[in-house]
RNA sequence: GGCGCGGUGGGAGAGUGGCUAUCCAGCAGCCUGCAAAGCUGUGGACGCCGGUUCGAAUCCGGCCCGCGCCUCCA
């Protein structure tokens, strides 16, 4: 099996050939930092995370490059309204989006530029755009001539009339050409600003993405990622401007975007105001569950989000990390699961992998202890499984969803059993309650009382037990081995 | 209007021309002081109409519906 991705540049799933084996080299546009995060937002970080966790599989060095836009008019009128000065704006929101996705468990990219460190590179590459030809200077501002590239349109697969046809934006009259846009564009006293060749301005929104990309992974690379709705104008854009001013050489050979997230099925926007932040989210579910969630539908296809579907998501990882338990060897990754993530990142498939997987950890115990001969008979597993030496199941699905960025606590972290370190109290009449519960050992101590109370056959003391941990989100769980407990949420 | 995506069982969500997707929920049992967890079994689907085929949810044609992009947006 050798990865295959859909290629929006071809509209077909295609053969994964890098250009240097040795180094695979991926951009994916990241957020503008203006506000906090939303779960719309979150979906790409965690996708191109499964990718590139996928790519380091494959190949011994991967260089993923995921941009913060720094520069923005909505950062400005945000600043504004705030009345806070945009760099500290920007550098709060950088702050939070980082945080907010290390709980999804998305790895950090190996470079995070930012557009504003970036300025002198765009103004190079404006410069390069003037001097052959495809693009001008006009009134302070500096724009790309669309029909000086007689590609333009083909990437989104729009012709020139049809985009001509649908603009409806009165033009601008500094421009030649309706569908000319801008690279650079003049500011005022109050709006940031760098000294350029056309005067004090700042970039235009597409140009960022082409300067750094050539900056870190050279004119032409191998994927650029997304979310689907900036394949046009934004990815159209950057195409036109990098492979003029690189004397035609293509910028990205695969080019992945992912599908949106839904609400009621409708676009979650900020403009409908239907959208989750992931930090309202991350309030009330733990990453693994949000990101399981994101993960549970094909990342091309619309993800119709709901609390539901988090609270699904966080039995599922519940029962597995009962499988699991606190033991965080791990094997190989199974290759069904394997199979399924180099099949154009199916992750749904490769998650109910998963489920098979953790069907047979109890098979283990259960048929015959250990033999996969009745895994294999039962139909719990593959006939590769079977030839393969069998070892622990709960380390092969450990191997699966750790792959996928999933599963990687300790059951006893996950169930909240062990000492939170973290814990911050102000309310003081709330704190000596809080305390005891944080701490285990009392929860153990009162378990120990009820389980004697149970022996001697006090079932009322018993539950009265039961129940007043239950007030504290304890749940007790009576199994064979004894008394287990976690805490609810 | 142009371009694109999608319509699968109560819900979520994969998929291949013929072989149980998977998960949740439901139902019937087992286990259990009770509960939870767990285990076993089980019903239920492929938007509509044609066509190709021995056989299509899967291929082709038409239709209906929903959504997205075309303007800042992951």
């Amino acid at each position: 099996m050798v990865l295959h991705l859909h290629n929006t540049g071809s509209g077909r799933r295609e053969a994964f050939r890098p250009i240097d084996p040795a180094q695979v080299r991926m951009y994916v546009c990241g957020p503008t930092v203006y506000d906090h995060p939303h779960i719309g937002n979150a979906r790409p970080a965690v996708v191109f995370d499964v990718l590139y966790r996928l790519l380091k599989t494959l190949y011994p060095k991967v260089t993923y490059v995921r941009n913060f836009t720094d520069v923005d008019d909505k950062i400005n009128a945000r600043a504004r309204e705030e009345g806070v000065p945009i760099a500290e704006l920007t550098r709060r929101m950088t702050q939070i989006y980082l945080d907010d996705m290390s709980q999804l468990n998305v790895l950090r990219p190996d470079v995070e530029p930012r557009a504003t460190a970036h300025v002198a590179e765009m103004i190079a590459l404006i410069e390069r755009l003037i001097g052959n030809g495809h693009a001008y200077a006009a009134d302070g501002h500096v724009l790309f001539h669309v029909p000086s590239w007689a590609d333009y349109g083909r990437f989104a697969r729009r012709s020139t009339d049809e985009l001509m046809a649908g603009a409806r934006v009165e033009v601008a009259p500094y421009k030649r050409d309706a569908m000319d846009f801008v690279l650079w564009k003049p500011s005022d006293a109050k709006t940031p600003g760098w000294d350029s060749p056309w005067g004090r301005g700042r970039p235009g929104w597409h140009i960022e993405c082409s300067a750094m990309a050539k900056q870190y992974l050279g004119a032409t690379f191998d994927i650029h990622g997304g979310g689907q709705d900036l394949i046009f104008p934004h990815h159209q854009n950057e195409v036109a401007q990098s492979v003029c001013a690189h004397d035609g050489a293509p910028l990205a050979n695969y080019w992945v975007h992912n599908g949106f997230v839904i609400v009621e099925g409708e676009k979650m926007s900020k403009s409908l105001g239907n959208f989750f932040t992931m930090h309202d989210l991350l309030a009330e579910f733990p990453g693994e569950a949000i990101r399981l969630a994101l993960l549970q539908t094909h990342y091309r296809q619309p993800l119709d989000f709901t609390k539901e579907g988090l609270r699904q998501a966080k039995r599922i990882l519940d029962r597995w990390y009962r499988l699991v338990g606190d033991d965080l060897r791990t094997d190989d990754v199974p290759s069904e699961v394997q199979a399924a993530l180099e099949d154009d990142l199916n992750t749904p498939k490769a998650i109910s992998e998963m489920h098979k997987i953790a069907d047979a950890r109890h098979l283990e115990g259960i048929v015959n202890h250990g033999s996969p001969l009745g895994g294999y008979m039962l139909g719990r597993m593959s006939k590769q499984d079977l030839v393969k030496p069998m070892t622990s199941p709960g380390r092969r699905l450990r191997a699966a969803a750790n792959s996928i960025g999933l599963l990687t606590l300790r059951e006893s972290q996950w169930f909240g059993r062990e000492q939170s370190d973290s814990l911050v109290l102000t309310d003081s009449v709330a704190i000596e309650v809080f305390r005891w519960v944080e701490d285990p050992r009392n929860i153990e101590k009162r378990i120990n009382e009820r389980n004697e109370a149970r022996r001697a056959q006090n079932f009322k003391l018993a539950d009265e037990i039961r129940d007043e941990l239950a007030t504290y989100g304890i749940v007790l769980e009576d199994g064979p081995k004894g008394t287990t407990w976690r805490r609810a949420g």
